[in-house]
DNA sequence: CTGAAATTCATACTTTCGGGTGATGTGGAT
DNA sequence: ATCCACATCACCCGAAAGTATGAATTTCAG
């Protein structure tokens, strides 16, 4: 939502730019210092660097901003419960099933089969690649 | 390496339609069929656009050619060798150490003695957390 | 050349994982 | 009321992972 705001923002800076390049150029033009060819150049060169500073910010948000498009259109595909994603999560931050059993206040033997579950829906055998493939399908940042 | 090469091209390209456009203006002018102000908004908003088209491609790209400036830092830091980081990469892609052993023609015992360092030297104990450290630390894609 | 670091391989042992199988309880849909 | 998905727990066993220790090698800077 902010980033919105911000790109009317600076939509909004560079015609108001646009506007006082217009009337500097329009003066210039009656008196003639220089060919009018190198204020377009000027305007050209300006608004090419405005463009590419505002494609930098959109790309740079769109990548902070968007981290869940895929996420759960995958995981309705993979038909992953809620508890496995949970599981899944703590699997790739590094947790063995000990300890992932402690934190969801669970025995070791659920979480095995959580684990066992998320790893044929998924279609691997290790949770390294469990891990690998989550990210890849964005289900897990 | 491509990709300065692409991007010398888009700025071969964009410096071409510069140059048509401003023989393009110039007839125009001439003629005079529009005010000149129009033109220049014409050439703004173009060049804008261009700009922010140059920009996508160049974040893009930056987030895909450019993932290592931490990297090297960080390696020097935990004194990881360039084998480790080979064995490290593969552990990421969810490979056994047995797949890694054939990958790199090396026997598995070998592979065990890196992944035994690798995991000492980043202060893990399991391959799961050196996978997450290592993507914190921007060792890894 | 020498010594330190890196790479390689090995053996033995413990712990963790993963697969297989099965059981219980709960809540929702038919 | 019955069926079913989900979550829970349990046991067994083989495979993989990890630890400890030691040693032969190559490599490379001093």
């Amino acid at each position: 939502m902010s980033v919105r705001y911000t790109h009317i923002a600076m939509y909004g800076i560079a015609l108001a730019l646009l506007a006082i390049l217009l009337d500097l150029l329009n003066y210039y033009y009656l008196v003639r210092i220089f060919s009018p060819e190198f204020y377009i150049v000027c305007i050209a060169l300006f608004f090419a660097a405005v463009g590419v500073w505002v494609g930098r910010k959109l790309t740079s948000n769109d990548f902070k901003s968007s981290p869940f498009s895929q996420n759960k259109k995958a995981l309705a595909e993979l038909e992953i419960t809620d508890r496995e994603l949970e599981v899944l999560k703590l699997i790739a931050a590094g947790y063995s099933n000990q300890q992932i059993a402690d934190q969801l206040y669970i025995s070791i033997h659920t979480v095995k089969s959580h684990v066992s579950s998320l790893l044929d829906k998924m279609n691997v055998n290790r949770r390294t690649q469990a891990i690998r493939k989550a990210q890849k399908l964005q289900l897990i940042p």
